[in-house]
Order: C-alpha cells, then sequence, then structure tokens
DNA sequence: TGTCGATAGTCGAGTGTTCGACAGACTGCT
DNA sequence: AGCAGTCTGTCGAACACTCGACTATCGACA
C-alpha cells in the first residue's frame, strides 16, 4: 500500500469505508492542499469537487448579507467539504472556508455522486455524515440562541481542539468573533475569562488549550452531542493525543501527515 | 383517482414526485391526524415511521437539557418529519413535536428506505429537501446568534404563515418564546412593535397576518434563504391564497383537508 | 534599533434582554 | 354571575453585550 493510501485512511470518513471500499473509491481522490482562508466552497456556485481532509479545520459559514454571517458548521479530518454535492444538488448559499492550513483529497462530484448509487456502504456513510452535521447545526442553532459568548468560545474551541492535533490553534480574537458572530472585545473578555479559569493560555494570535475537562465544564452542555452521535454512527471522531496508532487497524496506521510538528507532539517518533 | 390520492399530493414532497412516481409509495402511504404537543420523534428513541404531512406545523426542537432548548426548523405540508431515517440512522438527539393539528401520511421507514433505493427520482426528491433543513438550521444559528427578538419573531411569523392556509395563528406569546428560546414578556414586547407597525394583530392566543410584505422587512434578511432554496430544488413552496389551486396541475387539484376552515378561505367551494 | 502594521486590551455610554414579581384581562366552566 | 385558570401586560433592577473610540503591545522587517 502506497504512502498516499494510508494518508487516505486518516480522514475519518475514508477511514470508515474500510480497505475494501475505500479501494474502490481510492483511483478517483487527488491529494490536495488547503491554506488558510481558502474559500472552497462559493455561496450559489456549482460545486464541483468534494474535499476530504486529513489534517485542517474548515467552517461553514452561513450568511443573509455579506456583514451578517456566522459559523454554523465545522469541519475537519472527520468529515467532508461540498456536502450539498451528496444531497442531489449543485450548490448552496452557504460558504466553506478554510481556518487552519491542512490536507487531503479531493474527487469530482459527480464521480462520488455516481460511486454512492453503486458502493451501499459509502452512501451510509456519507449519508450519517450528513446526520450528523445536521444535529451540529442545530445545536449551534441552540448554542447561539441561549448560551453566553463564554460558554460558547469555550464549544467553539473543543471543536476545533478535536480536529487538530496538539492543543494550539492559531487564531485571532478578530476571527474568533466573527464565527461566534459577536464584536471583537467580546471575545477578548471572554478570552481572559477562560485564561484565569486556567482553560486556556492565550498568547498574541494563539491559543492553547490547558483542560479540556474545564472547558467542557465551561460550555454547560452546548458541546458534545453532534461529537457522540459521530461516534455512535461512523467511529472514533477526536484527535487521539495518547496512543501512536489513533486506534486504527494496523494495516492503517499511518505516518503522521504534519511532520514538521511531529516532534513537539510525538517527541520520540522518527 | 380516489380521494386519498388527491390529499397525498397536498403535501409537497409527494407533489414533486409526480402521479407516476407517488403511486409506487401510495400504498405504503396510511393516513394520520397530528395533534397540538404531540411528540412524533422522541430523542434518542428509534425512527420506525416518517410523517408526510398535510397540513399542520410541526417544530424540530434542539436541546442541550430539558431547560436549554430551542427550535431549529419547520416542517409543514412542504416537507417530512423523521429525516434521521432518510440518513441511513435510526434515531437523532433532537425531538419533533406538533405546533399546530394537522392531517399527513405514515410510511414505515424501513420501506421508505428501501423505494429511495428503487426509486431515483425519490431518492433524489427526499436528499434535496435534507439540503434545505440543513439550510434551514443553518440559517436558524445566524438568526439566533445575530437578530433582535423583534425580527426573529418576524421570521418566525413567516416560516409559519407559509406553512398555513389563512393568516391566523393560534400561538400563545409563552409557546412562542420557548421556540425563539427568549423569555416570555420579550415576546410580548416584540408583538407589540410588529402590531404597532401593522404587521400582525394579535388577540389572546393568536395571531393574524396583516402584511407579509411589512414582515419580510421587520425580519431584516433573516427570511427567505431556506425558501428560495425550496423552491429552486423542489417546486412551489407557501400555501398559495390567491388561487384555487394551489398552481398544481389539474390532476392534482385537491379537497381541502381540513374542511372545517373551508368556508373562510375558500367560500365558494363546496 | 526603530518603525509600522496587526493584534490585544480598555473605557464609558447605550441598548437589548433577562430576572423576579405582580397586576390585569380574557375565557370557559359551574 | 361568579370563579378559576390561563394568558397578557408591566415594572424596576440587574446583566450581557454592543458601540465607538482609543491605547498598549507585540513582532516582523528595515
Amino acid at each position: 500500500m502506497s504512502t498516499w493510501e494510508y494518508l487516505k485512511a486518516r480522514n475519518r470518513l475514508l477511514q470508515a469505508l474500510g480497505p475494501h471500499d475505500l479501494d474502490m473509491l481510492s483511483g478517483e481522490l487527488a491529494p490536495v492542499s488547503f491554506k488558510r482562508g481558502e474559500v472552497l466552497i462559493s455561496p450559489n456556485e456549482p460545486i464541483t469537487d468534494v474535499y476530504f481532509p486529513t489534517s485542517g479545520i474548515c467552517s461553514i459559514v452561513a450568511l443573509a448579507s455579506p456583514a451578517n454571517r456566522i459559523e454554523a458548521g465545522v469541519v475537519g479530518r472527520e468529515g467532508l467539504v461540498g456536502l450539498a454535492a451528496l444531497l442531489s444538488t449543485d450548490c448552496t448559499p452557504h460558504q466553506c472556508l478554510v481556518q487552519v492550513d491542512g490536507e487531503g483529497f479531493r474527487i469530482a462530484a459527480d464521480r462520488l455522486r455516481a460511486l454512492m448509487r453503486l458502493n451501499s456502504r459509502l452512501h451510509d456513510v456519507l449519508l450519517r455524515y450528513v446526520q450528523v452535521v445536521l444535529i451540529q447545526a442545530e445545536q449551534t442553532a441552540l448554542a447561539n440562541g441561549r448560551f453566553s459568548i463564554e460558554r460558547r468560545l469555550a464549544r467553539w474551541i473543543l471543536m476545533c481542539h478535536d480536529r487538530i492535533e496538539g492543543d494550539e490553534l492559531n487564531f485571532t480574537h478578530e476571527l474568533l468573533s466573527i464565527m461566534l458572530g459577536v464584536r471583537r472585545p467580546g471575545v477578548t473578555v471572554a478570552t481572559h475569562v477562560l485564561e484565569g479559569a486556567k482553560m486556556i493560555k492565550a498568547t498574541r494570535g494563539r491559543l492553547t488549550v490547558l483542560s479540556r475537562e474545564k472547558l467542557e465544564e465551561a460550555a454547560g452542555g452546548s458541546y458534545g452531542i453532534p461529537e457522540a452521535e459521530y461516534e455512535r454512527l461512523i467511529g472514533p471522531f477526536r484527535t487521539d493525543r495518547s496512543e501512536r496508532g489513533d486506534g486504527v487497524a494496523a494495516a492503517f496506521r499511518v505516518p503522521r501527515a504534519s511532520p514538521d510538528l511531529s516532534r513537539e507532539i510525538y517527541p520520540h517518533v522518527s
């Protein structure tokens, strides 16, 4: 099995297919990389490709007007970008943009649809993921309506932390404020509270997670439901920080996608 | 064609299938009626049946705890209840309950899934509806995060008005406050503003729409995107108040589902 | 080493919403 | 006609968040 094959299975949806069904898809998948700020899906423009990230984070941004926008969902290596293409649709009014640099695989939307018709395992896994995204959006509606900035910030940090390796998130308050749909100084204040409680450490443009447990408490129930649903329907969700093989079957153990960060997180590897 | 056949096509998804594909489904559909307060889908309980309403309104309620809940979506005769069943899933953490009495048709979830595999038209229409619901949830996240009670109330009234016949909605402020996720007196105040601007008339437990145009203005861009997506992907959306046949092909013109309201809205029928 | 742009922190005033509590008004029932 | 329960309207205080404006700080680069 080539290095590409290993890397493909870093995306948890592709991993969930298992070796046999992934094989079927494999020829269609082309490696890509994502840069922060890149727009993967533009509102009301045809979706030609679907992306399966193996690292990095993308945001689904709902917008009513350019000034009125808010994040409605987060996608990382557990998911895919271009969901509308699975739903017999060619485009969507929302946007999907890259928040954290990463890599992944691209497949032509019409090819993926064709394969879904042929392969029921693929069909099932991807539709289950749709269910998770739907629940994530609904939970975001709940959080936005009923939780304070502080709790929503804790929730957001947890959701991003689930999708990265290591504990460092490179986000400015400005960016956070856009995603949460609040004012920038509001984020500054909320950050201080979380920092004061030793949940995170914040430095200029960077945010380090110190205690997930405390953050989950701070999120006050706004975090966890879509994540649990993912685990129930698809499989293990978070980036595992304690083990090497990510809990993947031996045949699917993969080298790290970002070797430059490797020493920091897994000091004794390589 | 029997009266049941006419009634089935009152659901806009079934209507969108067209006579031929609806025929395929028809034997599986059993008539049901919904009463306000009924819970059609309970959190984390198996979804055995999917419902296609022909009248009435249901809410998709997102909840983190019994006290923390908010409406994340609205379903009427344009949609279906039990979406998770289409997504290779047996249950969902959210709730679906009846807000306005109505009628519709029930089909066993596994039968519907089987038919979706056989009939690509059915498959497409239903997945497109999933896309609309997803966008609705994302827009709700946006509205909850960035719009005032007043705008959200206007949005909510419009969404319900789209799904009923006539202009009267029987909702208490208490109920509205739960759906919008705000305090009850907040709804009272917002109602007064809309009433003062002659957008609605409010009496005890009842709310009459006077001007959709003004309401759409008051909603300030928070209304319309999922509705437009529905029309683009599936077909006409709103309950048409100006015509008799609802714009449906002659073969699908139907008698009203709720004969008791009939005279009020269609005075010369029957 | 100094400059400059980007990021973070702070302030007082104003607004929208909650909170707790209660008073009034409508409606169905007896 | 009277009562009970539900629904609506209102109050002052507290709070969360916004708004506009400004300052402080960091860090890259000259």
